[in-house]
DNA sequence: TTGTAAGCGTTATCAG
DNA sequence: CTGATAACGCTTACAA
């Protein structure tokens, strides 16, 4: 009889010693493991003398279960994903922190990846992180339709700033927030406005784009879209000329990464703003205050996207589905870039 | 006999269908489960036939090893930690970017979590964390040796930018980080700096306050440290007027969040930047270059560091141990924020 | 080269 | 209220 047979696998990696089990705990008080599982678990079940006793030598036996092994039979690691599409963006951090939040009170355990700009999803860290989780939060623009559609058929998914048919999904009122950003420009004497978008496949981009026009037209002010390379702070540099040539007085960025290019770029080339052009972002990222001058923006709630998209991803895995909840509220944040249009 | 005993706990939080186990390709092919586990991992010990059947059919019925079922007989669970103090902090974005692709690389998943500011470690978050990972890398500037050393005594643990007795970690070359930025003060022509530190608690703001000491002592500087109340931006504002009063024409904030405040509150209370004060930081956050004057610092390989940590973890776990790789290179980054001294 | 079987730590069913 | 026991999916020593 091979008795010791993973004693060396099991000091993997060192020479710790292997925390205690629920064996240990029942041998300790000469107990059934069964019964030493259920006092753990499903406290009340159990002789409270017992469940005390058991509860005290787990204590000092200083026992963790282990999370692998209650795995198997549930089929649940509670651990879920979050999936961005670049960690060193800005925006982020506030949805980290918020989920990471909402997970530490539900009991859960974060595990964050990147999906990087390959549009092929960088497989193999996606591919490794599925099975790992009960379910995954998606914030990442550079996933297409198809490929969300795939991880959902295998786990339970929650989408931030994006909408894919049938799909949970937790967004902020953009319509509001273009709303917020037009009056404001308007209420300064604008009347033609310019919107710096995004990737073309990134749905926030689209979304604003849309909502942008429709509210320009509305209130009857001449409206430009301008694409632009990347989304990022060299993709709004690269894109002033285009801005100045469209002629428009104010240029809404995608979002603040760009806006920041653009307000670098137009400092360069000595455009003053917002005295020649007024420039405003979306999202209100870190360093959005720290621009000369400052950047107006229409500020997202991040970090409650973050816990809400948890929060959503929780409740479809215990009762099987859920209701999204109504669309976060923007907050216009007016600093420095934006004023009265040079003709006015 | 009970068959279906766990079949309903299998589709936990959902009706997804269960994915393909090693028992369903052993089946389809009329092998052994042993002959599959083998034939997945340990190519070459099959007859290569053999093989090239069972991968296809893995391929075909979309199997993926259940990394839970795997970790219990090895005692690995290829996923590995990462605990920062503050998710929101701009630093740990290069740092995490760096531990996601070295962990990619090397075939394993990061975990991620925040040890906050709580002194008594968030437990719960870095609780549920630690079972299930095969060791972690902590930069948490928050935790106290003590914690540490608790923590090291479970999994294997590399620090970053810290370091405690007999532990590895990964550092930047503070030495030599601190003599560029003293060079560069002296060259400028200062005489008297003043250094603007961070909690006393953390490992890397005393190291960088001792060095900063010497080397200017050693260049015939006078020197003072000043106390902060936090090592934000916040902090950094708040400590203007004291910086003013030790009358020094230089002043390095331990790291770049603390420079940022500096100069906001210098801009606010009209001290010319860098003609009256010259503002160093550390790091070269994202957001250094954005302010006016864009920030002089010392850039510290924190993409370069996040890698190594996970690299080092990795060699440790499989080779028994390692030795820790030689001190990164820091960089000078001359902006705008520096200047000779106005008496000068 | 392949199959058999034990065992990893936990949960859930069924008897007592 | 508690104890056996099978099962979760996989790995590995050992036998064939």
């Amino acid at each position: 009889m091979v008795t010791e047979q993973f004693g060396s696998a099991q000091r993997a990696g060192g020479n710790r010693k292997p925390s205690a089990t629920i064996y240990d705990i029942a041998r300790a008080l000469d107990l059934s493991p069964s019964t030493v599982s259920r006092a753990l678990n499903k406290p009340g079940r159990i002789a409270a003398k017992t469940e005390k006793r058991i509860r005290e030598t787990a204590a000092e036996l200083g026992y963790r279960g282990n999370p692998m092994a209650r795995a198997l039979p549930t089929g649940r690691t509670r651990m879920l994903g979050l999936v961005v599409s670049d960690v060193t963006n800005p925006v982020f951090f506030r949805l980290v922190r918020g989920a990471e939040q909402a997970c530490g009170e539900l009991g859960y355990t974060l595990v964050f990846a990147e999906s990087q700009e390959s549009g092929e999803v960088e497989y193999g860290t996606l591919d490794r992180l599925l099975p790992a989780v009960d379910g995954v939060v998606l914030a990442a623009a550079r996933l297409d339709d198809e490929q969300i559609r795939r991880i959902a058929a295998t786990k339970d998914v929650v989408l931030v700033n994006r909408r894919v048919e049938d799909l949970p999904a937790i967004v902020p009122d953009i319509d509001g927030g273009v709303a917020q950003a037009i009056d404001h420009l308007r209420d300064l004497g604008h009347t033609s406005i310019a919107y710096l978008s995004g990737p073309t496949t990134s749905w926030m981009s689209r979304e604003r784009g849309e909502r942008l026009f429709e509210r320009a037209v509305e209130r009857g002010m001449t409206f430009v879209e301008i694409g632009s390379a990347s989304p990022d702070v060299a993709g709004g540099e690269a894109a002033l000329r285009r801005v100045r040539a469209s002629g428009a007085t104010a240029v809404l960025a995608y979002n603040d990464l760009m806006a920041i290019g653009l307000l670098r770029a137009s400092r360069a080339e000595g455009v003053a703003v917002p005295g020649e052009l007024s420039i405003m972002g979306f999202d209100d990222i870190f360093g959005a205050d720290l621009t000369t001058p400052a950047l107006t923006t229409v500020r997202s709630p991040l970090d409650r996207a973050g816990s809400d998209a948890i929060r959503r991803l929780v409740a479809t895995l215990d009762a099987g589905d859920a209701a999204d909840p109504s669309p976060l509220a923007t907050e216009l944040v007016i600093r420095e870039s934006t004023g009265a249009p040079a003709s006015a």
